[in-house]
Order: C-alpha cells, then sequence, then structure tokens
DNA sequence: CTGTTAGCGCTTTCAA
DNA sequence: TTGAAAGCGCTAACAG
C-alpha cells in the first residue's frame, strides 16, 4: 500500500556514487560534473523521487517557508497582499505559510508560536488591534534573530521593516475630493479601536478642512467597528441627531456599504443629498449602487513591496539590519456615490 | 544575536535525566512520574523551550500539517470553507497550509508537489478545470497513501472522500423560485468549462423547468467566464439578441452582478422588468440594489464535514478505506433582485 | 569532481 | 518508571 519513498541513498545505490554526490547533483552543485548530474536526474526521475524537505530543513536550518498573518484571508485587500507577496517569494523559491489572527491577540499569540514551531524562515504580519501595547510575541520573533516584516497594520513600537500606503495621504485625498465637490460639513466614521491606519485616515480629514479653512466638528466623528452593521449603526444614530450634513467619508468601504442601506431605505439620495465616499477598493464597491467613491492601496504592491523587504533582511549577512519603511502612496478612486451634479 | 535555541538535551542536562525521558514527560507519556513531568516542564518553560516541529516530522513522518488547495482564496466561498476546516483541524493539533490554484493545472500539479516536499500529513482540494482529465498529481498522492480529501469542485474520476452541495438541488430551487415569481421564459448563464458544480446547477434549471411544464430553450442558455465581464459580455449579447425574457439565473453570483450593471445602463428594471439571481451567497450580494437573491453553500460547514472525512481517513488504522461522498443541504435565499411585486 | 564523516533534534524500540 | 542507542533523510565540512 504505502511504498516507501525513494530517498538520495536508493539514488547512489543505483549509480554506485554516493549520498553527497547525489544531494549536491540534485542541488545544482556546479562542482559536479554535467554527466553524473544528468544521470542523477534520470535515476531521481525514474525512481519517482521526492526530496524530503524537512530532512533538509532540519539539516540546514532552513525550511523555505514564509509564515503570513492576517487578520483574515477573506478580505479582498488581505488575500491579495498574500498574492504579491507569494510571486515574488516563489521565484526565489520559497513557500508561504498563511495564518489568521481573526482580529483576537490570542490567536496571534497562538500563530506565532505555531509558525515558529513549523520552523518558518521569517515572518510577515499585518498586526491586531491591542491595548494592552504588548508586543512580546513579536519582538521574541526579532529576538531569535527571525526576519519579521510588518504591512498595513503596523505600529511604530515593533522595531521592524515595516511598508504601508500613506494612510494620511488617502484620508486627505477622500476629504479634499469632497470639498471640491461643494461638501462642507463631512461626516467620517472611524475605528472604535486603536489600529494605525484609522487614525492616520482620521488625521488626513482634520488636516484637509484645515487647509480649506472648514471648522472642524467632533460630532462629525463616529467610531464604529468599521464592518457593515457598524456603518449602519452610526448612520441611524447620525440621522437620529438631527444634525446637518451633506457628506460622509467613511475609513473603511463595508462601513460605506452600511451607511448606503441606511439612506436609501430612508429615501436620502446618494450623491445628490449626501455625498459617500469609503476607503480600500473592496471589488463590491463597483457594484454597489451607485458604485463607491473609495481609495486603492494596491495590494498586490504593498505584497511585493513587503516581501522584498523580507528578503533584504534574510539576505544581510550582517547581524544588524536598520530596519526600513516603504511607503506606498495611495490612489483615489472617483466614482458616482461622490459626484455632484454639474461637478 | 542569534542565541541558540534550547533542546530537549539542555532539559535534560539540567534535570540530569536523559532527553528521552524528556521527550516522553513533553508529549504527556502515561508512563512518566507526574513529579519529573512537572519538573521537566518548569526548566522548559525557563529555558524558553521550543519543540522543533521539523526534527519530529523528520522522525516520526508526521508533520501535523494539512495542505488546502483552492482556486484563489480572496473568494468569500474558499475563505470560509477554510476557516471551517482549521476549526477543527486545530482543535486536534494540526496546522493548515493553504496554496492557491489560480484555476491553473500547472500551478495545481506545481503546490501537490510542494505539499507533498512540506510532507504534509494530507491534502484537501477543490480542484481546477482540466479538460485533458489528467489527476495523475492527485491519484500520485492516493498511490502514496497520502489521505486526500475532494470538497466544492470534485470529480468522481478521483477515487477519494469527498464533499459537496447538492448544486442540482440549489439549481432547481432557484428555477422553481422564479417560475413561482410568474417567470416563464427564464435565462442560464453557465461555465464556458468542465466544471462538475456548474453542470449540476444547469441539470438542475432543466429539470425544473421540465417539472413546471415549461419549454426547454438551448438559445436561453449562456455561457461565459462566471465573472463580472462574463456576465457583462452575455447579457449584452441577450438583449442584442432581441430574445423575450422575464428571468435570469446566473450560476455564479460575480455573473449575475454583471448582468445587474448591463441592465441598469440600459435602463431595465430589476425585478419589475426581469428577476435576477444569481449562486454562492458572496457577501456583496446583500449589498447591491436590489440585493441579489442566490444559494447559501454553507463554506464553514463544508470546511468541517471535509475535515471530518479527512480524520476519518488519517484514524483509519485498516490499508483501505472507502471513500465517503457527504452531500450538503443549499440554501435558496430570496432577496428583492427575484421578488415580483403582488407576490 | 567525488567520497567520508558527522550530526541537525527528535522519537522509539529494547532493555533494565 | 527511566536509560541507551539507533536512525529519520539530508547537508556540509573536510579531505582527497
Amino acid at each position: 500500500m504505502k511504498p516507501k519513498k525513494a530517498t538520495i541513498h536508493d539514488i547512489a545505490k543505483k549509480l554506485s556514487i554516493t549520498a553527497s554526490t547525489v544531494s549536491r547533483a540534485l542541488n545544482n552543485n556546479p562542482r559536479i560534473s554535467e554527466a553524473t548530474k544528468k544521470a542523477v536526474f534520470k535515476v531521481a526521475k525514474d525512481l519517482n523521487y521526492q526530496p524530503n524537505n524537512i530532512a533538509a530543513a532540519l539539516r540546514s536550518g532552513k525550511s523555505q517557508l514564509i509564515g503570513i498573518i492576517v487578520p483574515r484571508i477573506n478580505r479582498s485587500f488581505f488575500s491579495s497582499v498574500i498574492r504579491g507577496v507569494e510571486e515574488v517569494a516563489n521565484t526565489l523559491g520559497y513557500g508561504v505559510i498563511v495564518s489568521q489572527s481573526y482580529e483576537k491577540i490570542e490567536n496571534e499569540i497562538s500563530v506565532v508560536n505555531s509558525l515558529l514551531n513549523a520552523r518558518v524562515d521569517g515572518i510577515m504580519a499585518s498586526i491586531v488591534d491591542n491595548k494592552t501595547e504588548n508586543y512580546e510575541h513579536y519582538e521574541n520573533v526579532i529576538k531569535k534573530g527571525i526576519p519579521l516584516v510588518l504591512f498595513d497594520r503596523t505600529t511604530k513600537e515593533i522595531e521592524t521593516s515595516q511598508v504601508v500606503i500613506d494612510d494620511y495621504l488617502g484620508g486627505y485625498m477622500v476629504t479634499e475630493h469632497l470639498i471640491k465637490q461643494g461638501c462642507k460639513k463631512i461626516i467620517h466614521y472611524t475605528s472604535d479601536r486603536t489600529i494605525n491606519i484609522y487614525k492616520e485616515r482620521y488625521r488626513g480629514y482634520i488636516e484637509a478642512l484645515k487647509d480649506y479653512n472648514i471648522p472642524f466638528n467632533q460630532s462629525f466623528v463616529f467610531k464604529n467597528n468599521m464592518l457593515l452593521d457598524g456603518g449602519r449603526d452610526s448612520t441611524e444614530k447620525l440621522l437620529e441627531s438631527g444634525q446637518k450634513f451633506d457628506a460622509i467619508f467613511s475609513a473603511s468601504d463595508y462601513a460605506a456599504a452600511g451607511a448606503m442601506q441606511v439612506m436609501k431605505e430612508q429615501n436620502i439620495k446618494i450623491p445628490d443629498d449626501i455625498a459617500l465616499a469609503g476607503f480600500s477598493n473592496e471589488p463590491f464597491t463597483s457594484l454597489t449602487d451607485p458604485p463607491l467613491t473609495t481609495v486603492s492601496q494596491f495590494p498586490i504592491e504593498m505584497g511585493q513591496a513587503a516581501a522584498e523587504l523580507f528578503f533584504e533582511i534574510l539576505d544581510s549577512t550582517k547581524k544588524k539590519v536598520i530596519p526600513q519603511k516603504t511607503v506606498l502612496h495611495p490612489e483615489l478612486i472617483v466614482r458616482a456615490s461622490s459626484l455632484k451634479k454639474g461637478k
């Protein structure tokens, strides 16, 4: 039933050479003659030889595996980042293990551990919200000398290479766009948790208002979970409050979708009565009615950039690597949800 | 910088016992006294010991890792299936490696190989379209005695356990629902590739028509890539053809979204002029305007079911396991896109 | 260009 | 209840 797999020793025996020669041939070591290489590859094929990466990993200490931690993979943004990472990792002969933290610190700690036990050669992560500011698990990774790169959801508390988009700029661009559409009373939805990216978008919002001499109004800012129901919630509260407003800038596409639902239910016209914009360019944003103005974060490029930083650390023979930070430029995607007539 | 990690030998030395005792203690072997166990765990903690799974895997031949292959992870359906698998795998101490085939047979072959090289204890896969009917890579897996479970996109050509939803029934339910809404000329969008699930949904469509004495019309069936642009394409062709119709049942939510876009552009009212339904219950379907009628496939449950079948194979000591097939029941989710007034 | 040798860290008979 | 010894399959000095 379970035929025992061929090893390099089997190949060696068949050719009356030694295992080390076979190993070298298989790894294309330049010091092996073409003739032996060819012979080795032929026999390997005949025996249906499959290298045992585990043995190689144990011996060499390198598993050729990278662990990626994201809050959840069913977000288009994160799965696209992963795709970007895979693109560059695969060409370099590295595989990728994807783990999800489901936004919970307990899970994050446990997956970091699993990844470490699986002896990944390094970790790339988008961290979860963490009010305790306890980053021990990640600091441990660094202490062990294992390359760590953070992307998107990062913190300066962890001293390692990072790649982010300029969320501040993104927030600024959306707000500026709404202002240029003639909006003066712009509501902002932001996260109720302490996640950097949302703070930055918020900062961009405030700064744009300032630059265009529009007074900032604290009661215009609503915090929610940045999901569909959070957006619905905030919008209901907003409408109940009776405040006048002419635009909503939600720092999340999902919350913007919630806002859209509630406003439609109340017969508020988008964009004529209220202009609406989200953030992230989730695929569904082009499918809503009206299509949603949003910001592209170039996730594939972010994955590639993260992988590049990662391999820089990995390749550096020198003990200390200065943490790098790559900042990507966001792009405003204007769609019908924020286009006032005659503009 | 890079402190060498503690091994069981370090623990053994500290306690003046042998590595084998430490190993047994760590694995909770009943033949070890509680006292030694306690001591071992204490020292392990002190030394910040992390087990080297790679060494264990090499020695035992078990990596405690399951490989999952899906077309792409940024489909809500697949990421939810993965979540279901993780739920049961993690509780049993197994980790999960996710690989994407991106719908290409070359990629599929190569990831199967990578997974095998990584010495996963088994593979769960949703296969790609494959007109050559060449399933050698999967048959190889079975031949090696490595548990294989197929889910969603399966084929009877591969003799192994499978879990699917009753796509035939799903197709039937949607069609029946449309008929009950008074529709008589129902268009069907199906895949232009030979993927089982779409054939089944198609079959359900035909059978429902038959049961309600509605003549089947071949010119009502459009094949496309089941993506947004495919749906747009088919809808444009459909409208150009000048055929009369009163409903569209798309076997994919994305293609249904494309149909919705084109119809809106042409000022066709949904559902009043044309009723529309998709398939899969992708999250965006509740966000479109009108919200899209669709079919839930219970992806998390599918993942759990697949994992259960998987561990059944794994646990079976007997050489031969009879391939099992789990069939899940789909659920029709009726939303505004298919609700005719007065019904 | 190839062979010898040792060992990565762990599990697991066999023996005590 | 614990120890001794062997070895999983591979790589990498070192030696020639």
